[in-house]
RNA sequence: GGAGGGAUACCCAAGUGGCCAAAGGGAGCAGACUGUAAAUCUGCCGGCGUAAGCCUUCGGAGGUUCGAAUCCUCCUCCCUCCA
């Protein structure tokens, strides 16, 4: 099945008969090639084609789009945060709105990250112990404490699809003890967390795997957290300014010890290429800022490389953004438009730049997903160091 | 005609004897961004040089001074008020 923009008005409803014939948690692994996988992932609000892209949406919105925005290209699934739902709205108020669903229109499966992460990221002011993870607010300097069963507790009242189990991230650097407890007490943190889950149907649970940059950390990791029943296993800990091989090191190392039937969601990552890459490891999701915030920033992504829309050289340059690309944006303005809006700061062109990186972002990993069923992903992830050869980590 | 105020780099604008090639904005240019405290941040922004440094600049001309964007004289232009 090809999907292509002029498609995407079919999506929904297939989405919608498919997701009924399945029971959530179903994962079926559909073709091969090489490590890559392309595969199924049925969730309580539809299925999700693997391997997936997953827009960020930290505060129940992917910033600057609609939910008719997200579906017009292809969205399969988003991203929330439970950190940042849980301080405001509130996951309370979210319960009683009828969950993230009802409240924000967006009637695709959503995936809700634990807060770990940004426990890790927002370090100031956070004690860790392991009964949880005191924290302050970034928002009005309030303290507030997360454990693994609040957490889960919280998503529940976020109604997310899957469901992440909090984790203690530790940055590079970390010296091995250090590394060793965060990412022990992530496994008894995923143990809690799975006692307390409450609709094991209908809300999807992920483990993390932890143990930074020590392969035999994070191999005991994965053994300790694979041997739990989670619905999905993911990486966690990387793309936390490492150099770029060790990334690769781990991903190699740890992947294959993950379950073969289960997905594997990379957190976090990353550029095009690291995307592929992981794909060709055998990895099933992905979740960025990336193509949102650099859309925001300036920097967009096509099919011949990344452009700086701000840059000079567009000013006049009536040629659309991408060629190649169907998204709204690119059919239907010009690049020095696009600059001009940039430049401008108007309102419309974080919208339209958002909406084309995710578009590029959601055409590359369903070109990925076709590859895979051609048997011909090598070829595919190899033209694409051609596209971003200043991504390429070939040389290292 | 008279009385004040002003002229600083692409634009706005500080600076009123040395620490000034000259604060700060803006514009311009380049770069960064990886489970979003990000519509954010960083660098460059008179010329030559990798650099030390040298050269040319604060309306114009002249002067005072060891030293002037800063003080004095004249000139040009702009603004305000009074006639």
């Amino acid at each position: 099945m090809e999907l292509n923009a002029t498609q995407c008005q079919t999506h929904k409803p297939e989405i919608a008969k498919a997701g009924a014939d399945m029971q959530a948690g179903t994962f079926r692994i559909e073709e091969t090639d090489g490590r890559a996988r392309r595969g199924v992932l049925h969730t309580d609000h539809g299925p999700v084609q693997t391997p997936v892209f997953m827009p960020v949406g930290t505060a129940g919105s992917v910033k600057s789009l609609s939910p008719q925005d997200l579906e017009d290209i292809g969205t399969e699934i988003i991203l929330g945060n439970t950190y940042h739902l849980y301080l405001r709205p509130g996951d309370e108020l979210l319960a009683r709105q009828g969950g993230l669903h009802a409240f924000s229109s967006w009637q695709g499966p959503i995936l809700t990250d634990s807060g770990g992460f940004q426990v890790f990221s927002l370090s100031a002011l956070r004690r860790v112990s392991d009964d949880g993870v005191a924290f302050s607010s970034h928002i009005d300097g309030s303290r507030h404490f997360f454990t693994p069963e609040g957490v889960i507790r919280i998503q529940e009242n976020i109604g997310s699809d899957i469901m992440m189990v909090l984790d203690e991230c530790v940055a590079y650097g970390t010296d091995f003890e250090r590394t060793r407890i965060a990412a022990e007490r992530t496994t008894r943190w995923a143990e809690r967390s799975l006692q307390a889950r409450p609709h094991p149907t209908r809300q999807l649970l992920f483990g993390i795997v932890q143990g930074g940059f020590y392969p035999e950390l994070r191999e005991q990791s994965a053994r300790e957290i694979c041997d739990l029943p989670f619905d999905g296993y993911a990486i966690g800990g990387l793309s936390v300014g490492e150099p770029k091989h060790l990334l690769w090191e781990i991903l190699e190392s740890t992947t294959p010890l993950l379950p073969r039937e289960q997905p594997r969601y990379l957190m976090g990552v990353g550029k095009p290429l690291d995307i592929l890459r992981a794909i060709g490891e055998g990895v099933d999701m992905f979740d960025c800022v990336l193509p949102t915030r650099n859309a925001r920033n300036g920097t967009l992504y096509t099919s011949t490389g990344k452009v700086t829309i701000k840059q000079a050289r567009y000013r006049e340059d009536t040629s659309p953004l991408d060629p190649q690309c169907s998204c709204y944006t690119c059919r239907t303005f010009s690049r020095a438009y696009l600059r001009h809006l940039y430049i401008s700061r108007e309102l419309l062109a974080y919208r339209l730049n958002t909406l084309h990186n995710l578009a590029f972002y959601l055409d590359l990993i369903r070109g990925a997903r076709e590859a895979i069923s051609r048997g011909e992903f090598q070829d595919y992830a190899a033209a694409y160091e051609a596209v971003f050869p200043e991504e390429s980590d070939a040389i290292e």
